[in-house]
DNA sequence: CATGAATGAGAATTCATTCAT
DNA sequence: TATGAATGAATTCTCATTCAT
């Protein structure tokens, strides 16, 4: 009479992409257009009623297009919010860029004001598309096994950055050790953040504070942490 | 001979005859120990494959009943759901109550020490039960709105219990203006910790480190921090 | 592109009752006394939420019994609603029964008498259970064929009794040709006044207008037309 | 990029592009043609075995459509319904208007022969379209509350209509203090003659006998009865 | 005998997808 | 190419009926 077991019998949902032109390519055509408009319009919808309760009727609406239109840019509702995950995913990607200001530093305090640039840069990123962030935090993850393990992907990438900066900022004289953990806390350290923010809080003041605090906690946490061995 | 009462909606068995025997007895408890097999089978499934993916057929194959039977505990699957929800939280409030440990503390390292317990605890609680933490923190979220509203108000919960830990771990001599961004990063803290492992990975190593490091931050840097004024 | 046939695959529901003792058996046992309260039970809800919106639930509730115990003394819903209208075309019969008043008359007026006091029970008979007509005039005819068929079977009967009534009415020197037409006509004749009853109208001065205007019209228009030869 | 309109239910399509191809073009007129298709079809189920015992797949079946394309004409089975009763609503009205015949009459006599135009219209009614009648009168009772009272409205309107005819009848010199209760006996009258219309029975002889006998039992029953004062 | 817990067949409804125009 | 009408598979929920107690 236990619990059972939870696997089903259609497990795998089969990836089913049609491998059709999905980079990026060079020169938008007219078609090419489209297809990020109905993206767009798909990522809105998807945000504010999530992926399961959005019907292609709702996606095809807010695109302003028909229903059918819809499958001749994409195979299928699940190929289209592959693309709304690929889209979501270079729009944060451009947002967070910091191939402008990650030059050398010049001195640790520097490096330090990246945090603020990196926070200022995603609260600007909810202000302006909310969508964007709270699709990608908060529907993603429930929408099924291969997207969890993107996301899962995903986070990691962020991981690795957030390592290479530290390391940078650290210096060549600590120990890595737990930087790579020191990645992953950070990424927690935003979160507060962005729901904060994803709540529609847009106190400035709450902002800066928050900012500050996270970075006293890297600059004394987590840097100086990492100077002593772990237990 | 008169006709008697025809509404429905009463309720009311109107089990009123002389007669002694009754049939087969009502065995109290035996249908509460039924409604909670029945939600921990339920959330299994929404744990494993989410709410919107998961048909009333799964949940009554997983618990080993019929169909039928669900809606004879459950009004129908959001009041199901709503159930699941509160079993979860009830059962995560008791696996991190910590009324035995949350003593007086002599030292500020002595209460330092709580949040390694809590993090072990956490770690228990996802190697039993992983699909607690994940129905509640990944699944949920996605559901609807109103489920969105309680997720976050459990969220503030924790908020303000942790706020109350660190002004306990800071003493009075302290600012305490930022100490409720502490606890909302404390939060974002322990979230890649869930992620870890909920992930499966059960690296006692990595757990001792991330606890380490996690409680280096808090001392070095929030308890530091929050004794620079904010600028 | 017409459309097609009407009749259905599964057609007929085979009428199912199981053959247990169905008549009215001289002394009444127990069972006998359960199996009444549950046919009139079953009479009030199916006569005020109709047959099909009625579970058998909501009978056993009405009944004060389990639903299982239906099971006890019916074969099925199907059988009960057997029970339910045998039940009420009894009660009908008895009410209108004239054997004690309809011996001979002395004069034509005086028979013509009858029409009024079957009028005057029909209103008391939905006085005291409107529950009865209406369940035979409303319900019964929409559950489904057969019952439409002894709906009609019924009717009939009445037609029988109200021609023998108008032939001795007439005397034998009537031209006995469109007398059942005439009871068909009568029929007719009193269901408005049972419609007006149904619907809560006890307005004395109304019935009794009501029951002059029958009454003259069988003295004028029946009788009188009677003597006239059809074209 | 700003977010655009997100909101649901907001039914308008956008349809805005530029362009000016339009895909397949909306043909008017065709899609109103369906809706009566099936409201025809579901009005013939409905009749033969009763709104409850009808099922959407029925009604599909019969229709020789798809189930899913009815919910494209009507929200629900209730609203589908409720087309069907104004369908058969002014299928009668038209069957039954009598503004080329009503003209003013120069004697009683012709004007009673409204009874026998009224008569002869309604077997051809039911000789066409059986099924008509045939839901109204006998499934529409039956269905709910709300259709009950529909019904019952459409006889007062009847009602209303008879009374005004008879009042012409029977010229200003009549007391008319009874003339209501008299349109509601002619329903009554008009009953019987559907039964035995909708049972089949197309026997022209016994038809006209019908005919005759009503319209001598509103000439000689109602009209000199009303002449009379009642008690 | 009486009961009510359990059940699964069946009904209404939704929606991703197809395809004639 | 774009469209939206058509569709049927899948889902939620109801309820007549069975049967262990």
């Amino acid at each position: 009479m236990g619990t059972q077991d939870v696997t089903r019998q259609s497990s795998a949902p089969a990836r089913d992409r049609t491998k059709g032109p999905v980079g990026r390519p060079k020169v938008l055509g007219l078609g090419e257009k489209r297809r990020e408009e109905i993206v767009t319009a798909a990522l809105q919808v998807f945000s504010a009623h999530g992926f399961h309760r959005t019907s292609m009727s709702d996606i095809a609406r807010q695109a302003g297009v028909g229903q059918g239109t819809l499958y001749r840019y994409f195979a299928n509702k699940r190929d289209l919010l592959d693309h709304v995950f690929d889209h979501a995913v270079s729009q944060i990607a451009m947002a967070l860029d910091l191939s402008d200001e990650a030059g050398p530093f010049d001195s640790p305090d520097e490096a330090l004001g990246l945090i603020e640039i990196i926070g200022t840069r995603l609260f600007a990123l909810t202000d302006n598309d909310s969508a964007l962030l709270r699709f990608l935090t908060v529907e993603c993850g429930a929408i099924d096994e291969e997207l969890r393990h993107r996301v899962a992907g995903l986070a990691s990438s962020v991981d690795v950055l957030l390592t290479q900066l530290f390391e940078r900022l650290a210096g060549e004289d600590t120990e890595t050790a737990n930087l790579p953990l020191a990645g992953r806390l950070v990424i927690g350290v935003a979160g507060p953040a962005l729901v904060m923010s994803l709540r529609g809080n847009r106190d400035a003041a709450q902002r800066s504070a928050f900012l500050a605090t996270a970075t006293a906690i890297v600059d004394h946490g987590l840097l100086a942490s990492a100077e002593e061995p772990v237990p």
